[in-house]
Formats: C-alpha cells, structure tokens, sequence
DNA sequence: TTATTTGTGAACGGAAGCGTATCGTATTCG
DNA sequence: CGAATACGATACGCTTCCGTTCACAAATAA
C-alpha cells in the first residue's frame, strides 16, 4: 500500500469538476455536446488534464453516464414500508416512484440517455441492473414477505411487481419519450396511485 | 394551377432514395450518421441535390424521421377484434401489440426517437397521438362498447385501456430504453398475455 | 535543494462535416 | 432550336473536434 509519491498529487477537485462538465453539458445540451473541448473548457480545465484521467472521449462519456446513473439508481431504488399496513405502504411507494418518474431529473436522464449512441452495452446493462430492475426485485422481495405473513397470494412475486409497475406506469414513460407534457395534476397522480393499489391487491386477495 | 414549367423535372426517384437512404443511416448506425455527405453518398446523389430539397440537415433528418413515423404509427394503431369472444379478442390484441414492441423495428425507432434531437414539439406530439395514444382510445372506445354490452364492468374506459396496456408491457420499454434484450420467448410471452388478460378480467367483472 | 509528478497554455496534423460555388451535362417546354 | 431547370462531380472555405506534443509553471516527497 502506498500512501504517498513524490511529485505533485493528483487534485481531486479537478476530477470533480470534470465530472460536472460532463453532467451540465449531457443534460443541458445532449451528449453529443460532450466533447473533450467542452468539457476542458466547462470545467476550466487543460485538454491533457482529460487526456490523463480518459483515454478519450468515450471513456470520458461512459464515466460520466455510468456517475450520474449511480445517483439516479440509488433515487430510483425504492423499497414499500413496513408490512403492516399493506396498503399504505404500496400506496407510498407508489406516489414516491410515480413523483420520481415524471421529475425533471428523471425526464432528461431518460433523453439523454436514449440519445447517448456512444455508451457501451454494459453499462447500460450495469445501470438496468442496478436501477429499474432492483426496484423490482426489491418490490418483489417485499411481496413474497407479505405473502408468507399470509397477507396476500402472490405465487410469483416478480410477475406481481412488474404489473404492479406497469399498471403504475401506464402510458407515463411513452408520453415522456414523446415530450408530450404529462396531463396529471397531484391530486389525479394520487388518485392514480390509489385506484391501481386497489386493484393490485383485488388481484392478490387470499384465496 | 401551374401543371408544367419548362426545364428538366424534379426526379421523383431522389426522393425516395433520399429518405431511403436517411432512414437506412438512422436505424442501422443512430442519428448521428443521417449527415449530408453519408445519405449523399448512400443515396447515390449529389450533395447540391440534397440542398435543393432541404435547407439543411435538421430539415433533413426531421423529414426522415417524420416519414418513417407515419408507417410505424399505421402499425400501431391496432384494434381488438369481434366483442363477442371478449377474452380471445384482449389476447390477440395482446399478443399482436406485444409482438410490435418487441419487434425489432419499434426498438429501433423507439431509440431514434430518444436521439432525434432536431425532431420540433409538434412532429413528436404528432407522432405520440396517432401512435400510442389512438390505440389505447381505440381500446378504450371498444372496452366502452363491451361495457353498453353487459359483459363486463368499465366506467372509466380510458384508465382502464391505459391499466391495460401498462400490465401489458410491464418494464419491457424501459428495457429495450437500456438495450437490455428481452428475456422472453415466445411461449412466454403468450402465456404472459394469457394471465394479463385474466387479471384484466377479473378486475372489470360484472358485479 | 532536487527529483518527480501534475497541471497549463498553446499549437499542430488530421479527419469530418456543413453549406456554397462552379462547370458540364441531361431533360423538357415553348 | 433556345431557354429554363435539374442533376452530377468536384472543389472550396469554414468550423469543430480529436488526440498529441511541447515547454513551462506548480506542488510535493526525499
């Protein structure tokens, strides 16, 4: 383990700072805006600098894509309550991940990333796994809890989560494909989520 | 009404060829390659020829992506079929509209549309309502009928459609988003129509 | 201090694309 | 035929970006 090298260290701010270029100019102005003289100069940052962290631009795009996704992931990882209270709980989670899903952080994330062409398939793969998918699983996860509490008859808790999020979804993330502004208020949202845990658990009454 | 003006006439053919050769560079290697010079080339045309038709690239790449929306939308307007055998009509309907999502060509639009940049507001609003918002009218319009019929219990045909057609698709889109291939089969994906319809059923039953 | 490493600023060659211009040829109307 | 228009091929100037190189300043360990 080495703790310290002569010469000048590594400044980490800078790593920051390049970081956040790259997050501004994907979100503002689409990836293809990611050069690595966009973000030398958003960053207020020599070219080498880049060159000496990112082989090139790609490698510089993935890092950026791949951080941001961490922090959408750790958002989009939502898990229902305490069980006790079955339908609260799936009501909150509901209204949570719905909010989270029509923000306007969510919203350019999904643009950019269905226009970022340049990002390997892994890590779309990694940010799948790690974000929608686990909120499914962890969903799923909390199903089958409730059903072996005697809650509820889930045989297949993974297909149950997934309607569960389809139902919640609907038309929701076409419409964010397509920009076309959501057409729901707060009230309606909640009502929204209301009806569909309603149904969800008329679906999964105890026999 | 000006029926002839003297002078060669516009090669209809280019046309063609042109938007041929736009919508071939953006499903097979993504927005970024619809350049003047590559459809020029791959279109077997002349820069200037292109210039005399669009005023620059984005016209060009909007006309493109325009073109190739109205045959997708065309397809996606689909209507379940006869009332009478209710459960058959949803599952042909289901499995049709499953089958289109997963195809190969709506995956592949699905990520031009997230790359098109150039596409103005109106062209996609277009797009999303004779797309997938006519089909979920026209499934609400025919669950209405079923309602008037007596077979089953629907008052609100619209949220109903859209609960439909969410449990139909689950997280697919958000995985053809990632690029995630799809896990199913076909016997899977039958099977999932199947128990998606039941539970729509079962839900709307008469009381 | 000295060696070592990081960062800066500027410049370079190369590639690609945009939009325009030129010139010669093809096609059609009056 | 002659005028008018469309097309092809090519080239040009311009811009942007990539990835690299150079000399020099800054920071730190030994």
């Amino acid at each position: 383990m080495v703790k310290t090298s002569p010469g000048r260290p590594v400044d980490v701010n800078k790593d920051r700072d390049i970081l956040a270029a790259g997050r501004a100019l994907l979100f503002q102005r689409g990836p293809q805006a990611v050069t690595m003289e966009a973000v030398a100069r958003t960053a207020g940052v020599a070219k080498p600098t880049l060159y000496r962290r990112y082989a090139n631009r790609d490698e510089l795009l993935a890092a950026v894509a791949l951080n941001e996704s961490e922090s959408m992931a750790g958002r989009f990882s939502m898990t229902p309550g305490n069980i006790d209270d079955l339908r609260q709980a799936l009501v909150d989670f509901g209204c949570d991940l719905t909010r989270f899903l029509l923000s306007r952080e969510h919203i350019r994330f999904i643009h950019a990333l269905g226009a970022s062409t340049g990002l390997p398939r892994e890590s779309r793969e990694s940010i799948f796994r790690h974000g929608p998918l686990a909120t499914r699983d962890r969903l799923a996860e909390w199903l089958g809890k409730a059903a072996d509490a005697g809650l509820l008859r889930c045989p297949h808790p993974a297909a149950s989560a997934e309607k569960f999020l389809g139902m919640l979804m609907g038309l929701d993330l076409v419409r964010t494909l397509y920009h076309v502004p959501m057409p729901r208020d707060v009230e309606a949202l909640n009502a929204h989520v209301q009806t569909t845990v309603d149904d969800f658990l008329a679906l999964h009454r105890r026999a």
